[in-house]
RNA sequence: GGCCCGUUGGUCAAGUGGUUAAGACACGGCCCUUUCACGGCUGUAACAUGGGUUCGAAUCCCGUACGGGUCACCA
């Protein structure tokens, strides 16, 4: 069964000298989770940093695990986070195609080639049977590791199933680099003869990597650290094949606490679950980005970057080794901050819908409470709850229109909403500026300071303790009737 | 259990033999102020541990502890 190298010698014509190649190879589970979507990022960042080309490819081989549905989840995420891929399953390429179970056929010359030459075998063992957990790893031969050449084709003549198995040496060890971890060495009694290719003819997702990662001309390959100790399995292949080795990026877990991995099991949020939570995708990938990467060079005070600054700033070198937890807190934060780095008019549309959930009444001014919540919410889910009271006055009690700070009681409140009526009904216009001169001047008057009038008419026109916005703009979004409506209600809850 | 890897404040982290051991989040205080926020200023807080090597170790070596990963015809 001979393999047409020319064909593959083509390929690699076709990929220019020296370019970067990384790829991002997800199996299509479902679900994108926080650690799934930084490996991305860091393989996006890598290839685009370098001016480079960036890949998805789909790692379907596991038949039993298909989840409908899937591969849609992969786009969208990537999608919605401007990773956009130069080659993949829907834009094609040069090197594909780019979904591991339509480049089936492709492997098993290439274990076929593996065998010829000494560093694999065919196996006819029975599938696993019992289970002998003897606790420690002994790696008792495989009888068909010695099988003569002519007992393997009497099988294979047979049509007994078999699978292709990796040879690994029993004596010397494999080192292998990588960028993070530096050289790591073992012994290469410590590897087992893994399954390249299962019995189905399907390869095993070791397998299908080093062949696809070379054939695609992938230059960097990231990956999350549980890879790290089979990558010495890797290198032994590359060498049998006489590859290049790529180089090695392998990223520590991102963790939910100090023992266990962000998972969906533990209910640790996905990027869509952090989306319907309320923060920005900008937000989410900034702070991902940070965890477990800081940037080189001059200590920088800022940890806010535009996603074109990231692709400027990222450095390999700059990724660590440990473990990163997880804090929801300080995602919290970006979000706050790139909340309220939006235009105005960029957050009050993104506001909008959640401003809408608890304000119906088509009469008051949206953009106006868009305004108010900028500076004051941390995440977008925050919102309806704090700008129910513009539906309906809440009922609240006298007891909050006293404020030691404010040097407001129920009388002092009865008398500063008696004279703030009459002066909001007089008004000519009704505007901020014009409320606020109104009642600051009729503060002046009354010979108090401005939160003790301020206070109450807050208070009664919101019927809640802390509001976004103070007196003024509540009043103002309210229209007048409403707040002379409210007003005076909170007169007589007071004179009551 | 074997093998591999990791360990700087509560969290993210800078640091590659000589620093007063950065910075960010969170937390405390102060200022601003019409509530709450925003903003500004400021404070508390760390090199897991024991031995070496060295004039000098967060930085290098060895051990210990703790944590993680891996040991599939899953990826």
């Amino acid at each position: 069964m001979a393999l047409d190298m020319t064909f593959f010698q083509d390929l690699e014509s076709r990929i220019p000298k020296g370019q970067v190649r990384t790829r991002f190879a997800p199996s299509p589970t479902g679900y994108m989770h926080v650690g799934n979507l930084r490996t991305a990022l860091y393989t996006w960042l890598i290839a685009r940093h370098n001016h480079g080309v960036f890949i998805l490819r789909i790692e379907d081989t596991d038949q039993g695990r298909l989840v409908e549905g899937a591969t849609d989840v992969i786009y969208r995420t990537m999608a919605e986070c401007g990773l956009n891929h130069d080659e993949g399953p829907d834009v094609g390429g040069p090197v594909g195609p780019y979904i591991q179970s339509e480049r089936r056929d492709l492997y098993l010359p290439f274990a076929q080639l593996l065998v010829e030459k000494g560093a694999a075998y065919y196996c006819f063992c029975e599938k696993a049977e019992s289970e002998e957990d003897s606790g420690e790893f002994d790696r008792a031969d495989d009888p068909c590791r010695s099988l003569s050449a002519e007992e393997v084709a009497a099988n294979l003549a047979a049509g007994k199933p078999y699978v292709i198995r990796q040879r690994i040496p029993h004596e010397g060890t494999t080192t292998f680099h990588d960028v993070s971890f530096g050289d790591i060495t073992v012994e290469n009694k410590t590897l087992d003869d893994q399954v390249l290719l299962k019995r189905d003819g399907l390869p095993t997702y070791n397998f299908a990597n080093v062949v696809d990662d070379h054939l695609m001309g992938i230059t960097h390959v990231v990956r999350g650290s549980e890879y790290l100790s089979s990558a010495p399995k890797y290198n032994l292949l590359y060498e049998a094949f006489g590859w290049e080795i790529p180089t090695y990026v392998h990223c520590s877990p991102v963790m939910r606490d100090q023992h266990n991995k962000m998972s969906k099991r533990h209910g640790d949020p996905s990027y869509e679950d952090l989306k319907a939570q309320g923060y920005l995708t900008d937000a989410i990938l900034n702070y991902v980005t940070l965890l477990g990467w800081s940037p080189k060079g001059e200590r920088s005070e800022q940890e806010i970057f535009t996603m074109d600054e990231l692709v400027e700033a990222f450095d390999i070198a700059g990724i660590s080794k440990s473990p990163a937890i997880f804090d929801i807190e300080k995602l919290t934060y970006f979000n706050a901050t790139y909340l309220r780095r939006l235009t105005p008019e960029a957050f009050a549309k993104v506001a909008e819908p959640y401003i809408r959930q608890s304000v119906k009444n088509p009469a008051i001014d949206v953009s106006a409470i868009a305004a108010l919540l900028q500076a004051r919410c941390e995440r977008l889910t925050d919102i309806p709850e704090k700008v129910d009271f513009f539906d309906a006055l809440p009922d609240y009690g006298v007891e909050c229109f006293t404020n030691k700070k404010s040097k407001t009681n129920s009388e002092v409140s009865l008398a500063m909403l008696q004279a703030a009526v009459p002066t909001l009904e007089a008004l000519p216009a009704w505007t901020d500026e014009a409320i606020h001169d109104a009642l600051v001047s009729l503060a002046e008057q009354l010979g108090v300071k401005n939160a003790t009038l301020m206070w109450p008419v807050r208070i009664a026109a919101a019927g809640k303790l802390v509001t976004p916005g103070g007196a003024v703009e509540i009043c103002r979004i309210l229209g007048r009737d409403e707040t002379l409506r409210r007003l005076r209600l909170g007169m007589e809850k007071l004179a009551g």
